[in-house]
DNA sequence: ATCGTTGTTGATAACGTTATCGGAAGCTAT
DNA sequence: ATAGCTTCCGATAACGTTATCAACAACGAT
């Protein structure tokens, strides 16, 4: 009545009589050991509750069956990413580890370096790093980027279109007949909020629409800043009639201010956000946004790194998924009345 | 140009020209070192890109500063759990580890004490379990249970009124004039799925509308066996006119049965869930459903572990939260026309 | 009787880290 | 000059596990 303390290798074998070499071999199942000592061994095991450290064996094995998947925090993408990479998971043989320092992120770039260094070689044979800021680096371990900073590089990565999805946002607000089109967008340093950005200036230049430099407004993907940025953009004298988000989180957070400042969405303000996290679904009114396949996403990235880590020779190692557009509640044709 | 392995303590000391002992000093900041070499270890540190073994460490000591939680499985309601423990986090100066075996638990009962036997004591100083089967075993780590299988017992647990929201759900449909409600129950050794049955009776046995047996059908939690058990109830002759599923996922599961079966809801079935995982919203018709704080209830979790792990006296080690309806357009009034 | 073979078991090193302890060197006070 | 003190550093054990190898017994074959 005191297992206080953790019951190890060496409980179980001075409990049946026997060595700890002998106890590892049964628990591996290695020759060597009689039939009656295995089999008295494991009734000890069984009668202990003992289950092998991951920790000590990771350390002593080089190979652990773990994946890792490595988030600066756990946010509404980054959790449903993990949704696609638990199926994809299932029946691989696989454990599924994921690890987040929780914010602590934000002091410096380049917490996937540390999380990697930190954890690969020991405890992960592989990870799967979500939205890294650094890719170019030759990590020991089998990794594979998922919405990398720097878009595709020597690491294999999976990402989506975001260019033609901006494009589809963006379109779709001038097929509502907007022509005052404002781009909160994303982390300036950040590939997809780069391309995303450009798909908005594509697709108005291709409308014969002036871009405007006042209309775009850095949120930074961030709904503190977003929420700064939108009451810049509806503050003005000649206020934009839609916003084109450049992810769901900001489009929420506009939404938020235009209704502070009297303004109805979709009445008198049209919002697209990008992502289609489930968030946006919940809001009020239901967020008009553009898909990322999340799930798929998080799915073939598990994919690619166990062919990865397996060795086995990989088709393509940038695999780039399609967006679309999905049309909810929260952009109207100009001037249509309720 | 060769960093295929890990960088170690060792090639620090070497790179430095000082001892590994001389390194951790450094890298703890233990008194025993002058200005110097402590600068010049750091600076090696950096160029080579160290940072400690996350597993060694453990192994040795035997605190890390690591809250582990536990989960049979990545889905909906564990990954809304999982935002709430995330935001509890911060600050707190711990890091998060996500442990699962992907749907291998499904194996055998008892997965949260091979989890936490393998983890716990190295890895880990302590755990949230996410749906456990077994409560009542005395771990040698700090743990807390949310909304744990058998109910509220010697471990301290966190989870929310599952009877009166499941007397919530039933009322609102007795509410819209329905009186032939089916149940789509849970799996019936989880207390959870016994109080929401009960919940589901005793707002029956209120409202004098006699339980009928052939009305409530085993869902599981699962979507298959809901699809299954909804197949039964729809297909009878004397069809109910409302469903109240045990959870969201059951509740969606109906709805597409319903729909296959060429009924609509919420025009000829009414349907009500269970949870609020965003995937509620996301359904169409849009899910009414008895909504469970599952972020706030991520996060008293964290609250009440940290506490636990601190040795702070706790007020209440049993955290009941409370539960509510939440109504969307999967439910109206018997009888009521588009 | 001796040898080799087979079957079974245990002692030990190693994985990467940190705490403990002892020792070397430099200094001050006698 | 020597004793004592301080400062700095390194050797080593230990955490829990597994792979390797040696030891040992029993046995049949020569």
């Amino acid at each position: 009545m005191k297992p206080s303390s953790r019951v190890t290798i060496r409980d179980v074998a001075v409990a049946a009589g026997v060595s700890v070499a002998t106890v590892s071999k049964v628990l591996n199942a290695r020759y060597g050991v009689s039939a009656t000592t295995s089999a008295h061994v494991q009734s000890v095991i069984r009668e202990l509750g003992y289950e092998a450290s991951l920790v000590a064996q990771s350390l002593r094995n080089h190979r652990t069956n773990v994946i890792g998947i490595l988030v600066a925090d756990l946010e509404p993408f980054s959790t449903e990413l993990l949704k696609g990479a638990a199926k994809a998971i299932k029946g691989t043989g696989y454990e599924l580890v994921v690890y987040s320092a929780g914010g602590r992120s934000s002091d410096h770039a380049g917490w996937e370096q540390r999380y990697l260094s930190r954890l690969s070689g020991t405890l992960i044979d592989g990870a799967v790093l979500v939205t890294p800021t650094v890719v170019d680096v030759d990590y020991g371990t089998a990794v594979v980027a998922v919405d990398p900073h720097a878009g595709p590089s020597g690491m294999p990565t999976v990402d989506s279109d975001n260019l033609l999805g901006a494009r589809l946002g963006t379109q779709h607000l001038l097929d509502l007949g907007h022509r005052r089109i404002a781009m909160l967008s994303g982390r300036p340093d950040l590939e997809s909020a780069k391309l995303r950005e450009q798909g908005y200036t594509d697709a108005l230049r291709a409308a014969g629409v002036p871009v405007d430099p006042a209309l775009i407004q850095v949120g930074n993907y961030d709904p503190d800043a977003s929420a700064e940025a939108a009451r810049r953009l509806l503050d003005g004298p000649d206020r934009p009639t839609a916003i084109f988000a450049a992810n769901d989180i900001s489009a929420i957070a506009a939404i938020e201010v235009a209704n502070g400042m009297g303004l109805r969405v979709p009445e008198d303000l049209s919002v697209v956000g990008f992502d289609n996290v489930p968030e946006a679904a919940l809001a009020t009114p239901a967020l008009t946004t553009v898909e990322q396949p999340i799930h798929e996403m998080g799915h073939r990235a598990i994919d690619l790194l166990i062919q990865l880590m397996r060795g086995e020779p990989v088709e393509q190692t940038h695999v780039r998924l399609t967006t679309s557009l999905v049309v909810r509640q929260s952009t109207r044709a100009i001037g249509a009345n309720a």
